[in-house]
RNA sequence: GCCCCCGUAGCUCAGGUGGAUAGAGCACCAGAUUCCUAAUCUGGGUGCCGCAUGUUCGAGUCAUGCCGGGGGCACCA
């Protein structure tokens, strides 16, 4: 409707330069939007106050310039208002919007589904948790934004790789099996003494369990059993990871492994092209590459003095490794604790010729859980966290999926598990998928009550014409630009908002039945009941596809 | 010291790439069910949008500085 609405005005603009209405030049850029207002109509432009400066007229005068010669062929507007300091505001007739309740019912499950990002390969690394321990609350956050993300961004016609980046070379393997083989000993020997850098949460009695289990540990020197620990370990935490993430409805497409990044060579190859574009210098027996030059505040180590490569080295290879992979963007999703590495990760990617805008990174910022109204202080090291799959047993999916989306992944997010434990209309995620339940049941009953719907809505919708059925179809119609929208700011937390605002409205609406029979959606008027009904089917399909793309079931039945 | 994020109603937070009179939920009070689910709804009122300059027709939104809170700085991962 927005971009008829603009047609229109590009058209009227036009005539009115042939005209000489209004001086030739370049039209300036200007929105159309849903003013918060309804008193100020459906749709307002500030298109008279942008075109002021250059045509050197007061902006009433040009607005009345336009609206007195709109190119309305298709006879779309209801209405025309100039207000305040230049704004147009229209009305749009209620058989327009009409006309798009069909379109909704048409496309049913592909509704809101667009070309938007003409087929561009996008890679999108998310959740990336060291094989270490189990996920916690900020990897569920991660996961959650990550996955929507992505599903949003198919939706609007990006091709989409989901890729989880597994943390298996470094040291912190290393610490696992130590500890690991350290719990293990202890089984004997209380006083075995326990890395200092170790893992102390439960779980790794679990893994010492399991591993002793499978190898007999005694009988191996401790070097050779640490690293048995490790190796142990580390598939096992990995296989459990991405057991939590399947329930937790997060599917990857692939899973890049650092440890091969070294077996390949590719790491090496990688620092020979940085070589060739001569960043790297040695100094103090390391070996440096000089971010600083691209807009990092220092330099940074790559290999360290004792000859074993630092973090940032895979790093650079892995995103020089997603860019030759043939992505023209990427999209990492870090913990707000990374955000030191923006600096120096874009550097490095621009010594080799590749725009800084390629790479966007997201950081997801903490997680606190509340409970009885006190936070509950989470630590991997000391082995004082909640796990994803704690939270799953305790609240379900459904709910912590679109918790971790009721907020701006930049701002940090309180938990509040005795609110997300309520199963009633304070928990907005039952309220939304109350509305979709709610919809259902209306039709059950209508079935019971002989009312069949036929194939196509044809004239019958004619019979809506309360504002508040217009409003429901209005803001039905925000819905595919609300997805391109998120797909552009990155922004994913918005859906939630959306399908909040339309859930009350059709609440609302209902409920008009409650006090004016007249205006339930089952009466006696079989026509009206059928347009009603195409109403209500409208509200379920974009509810139902809103629901899809954060991974939250929409139920039948409540 | 440098960098990032946050600061909006009593609380938790939205605020659609700068628009008109800044919103929602919770909390608080009063009400609504012979009815398609009361897992719902209706009514009642709040704001120096942290402060100050600037950019412009117009700023919660952009820029700069300051104040307050959180997080991060490594030849750690």
């Amino acid at each position: 409707m927005k971009k008829r609405l603009d047609d229109l005005l590009r058209a009227t603009v036009e005539y009115c330069f042939d005209a000489g209405l209004l001086k030739r030049g370049p039209i300036p850029e200007y929105v159309i939007e849903v003013p918060n207002n309804a008193a100020h109509g459906h749709f307002a432009t500030n298109l008279a106050m942008t075109f002021a400066s250059t045509q050197r007229r007061r902006p009433l005068d040009i607005a009345s310039t336009i609206v007195d010669n709109l190119k309305d062929e298709q006879g779309i507007l209801e209405s025309t208002k100039i207000a305040g300091p230049g704004f147009i505001n229209f009305k749009i007739r209620a058989r327009e919007w009409r006309k798009l309740l069909v379109q909704i019912l048409r496309e049913r499950a592909d509704y809101g589904r667009s070309l938007a990002g003409q087929g561009e390969k996008v890679i999108v690394e998310f959740v990336s948790a060291n094989p270490t321990g189990p996920l916690h609350l900020g990897h569920g956050r991660g996961a959650a934004i990550g996955d929507t993300l992505c599903r949003i961004l198919s939706f609007c016609g990006y091709r989409v790789e989901r890729e989880f980046y597994i943390n298996d070379a470094g040291e912190q393997i290393r610490f696992l099996g130590e500890s690991i083989y350290s719990r293990f000993r202890q089984i004997r020997d209380p006083d075995y003494p326990f890395p200092e850098k170790g893992y102390h949460g439960d779980y790794i009695l679990d893994l010492a369990a399991a591993v002793s289990r499978d190898l007999d540990l005694e009988t191996l020197d401790r070097e050779e059993a640490i690293t048995l620990c490790a190796e142990k370990g580390k598939a096992i935490m990995l296989s459990e990871i991405r057991e939590d993430l399947t329930r937790f409805r997060v599917d990857f497409d692939s899973w890049y492994s650092e440890m091969d990044l070294h077996n390949s060579g590719l790491l090496e190859d990688t620092l020979k092209a940085v070589r060739r574009a001569s960043y790297l210098f040695e100094e103090d027996g390391a070996l440096w590459i000089r971010t600083s030059e691209m807009g990092d505040d220092k330099d940074r180590v790559i290999r360290k003095s004792d000859g074993r490569f630092t973090y940032f080295a895979s790093d650079i290879a892995y995103h020089l490794q997603k860019h030759e992979r043939g992505f023209t963007r990427a999209i990492d999703i870090w913990g707000a604790d990374h955000h030191g590495y923006i600096p120096r990760i874009k550097a490095s990617l621009t010594a080799h010729g590749i725009p800084e805008d390629w790479l966007s990174v997201m950081l997801i910022q903490l997680v606190k859980l509340w409970e009885g109204g006190e936070e509950i202080r989470m630590s991997k090291r000391a082995g004082t966290f909640v796990t994803l799959r704690e939270l799953m047993d305790d609240v379900g999916v459904d709910a912590v999926r679109f918790v971790f989306l009721t907020k701006n992944h930049e701002s940090p997010l309180d938990f509040d598990m005795d609110l997300v434990r309520k199963q009633d209309s304070e928990n907005p995620v039952y309220y939304v998928q109350y509305a979709h339940a709610r919809i259902c049941s209306i039709f059950r009953k209508a079935e019971a009550e002989g009312m069949v719907l036929p194939a196509e809505p044809g004239d019958l919708l004619g019979g809506l014409v309360l504002e508040e059925e217009l409003d429901l179809i209005r803001t039905m119609s925000l819905f595919p630009s609300l997805l391109r929208d998120i797909s552009l700011t990155l922004e994913p937390h918005r859906l939630t908002y959306y399908l909040t605002d339309l859930a009350a409205l059709f609440h609302r609406y209902f409920n008009l039945g409650t006090k004016t029979p007249e205006h339930r959606i089952i009466t006696s008027d079989s026509n009206l009941t059928q347009a009603r009904l195409w109403l209500v089917d409208g509200v379920r399909i974009v509810v139902a596809n809103g629901l899809r793309l954060l991974g939250i079931g929409a139920p039948e039945k409540m």
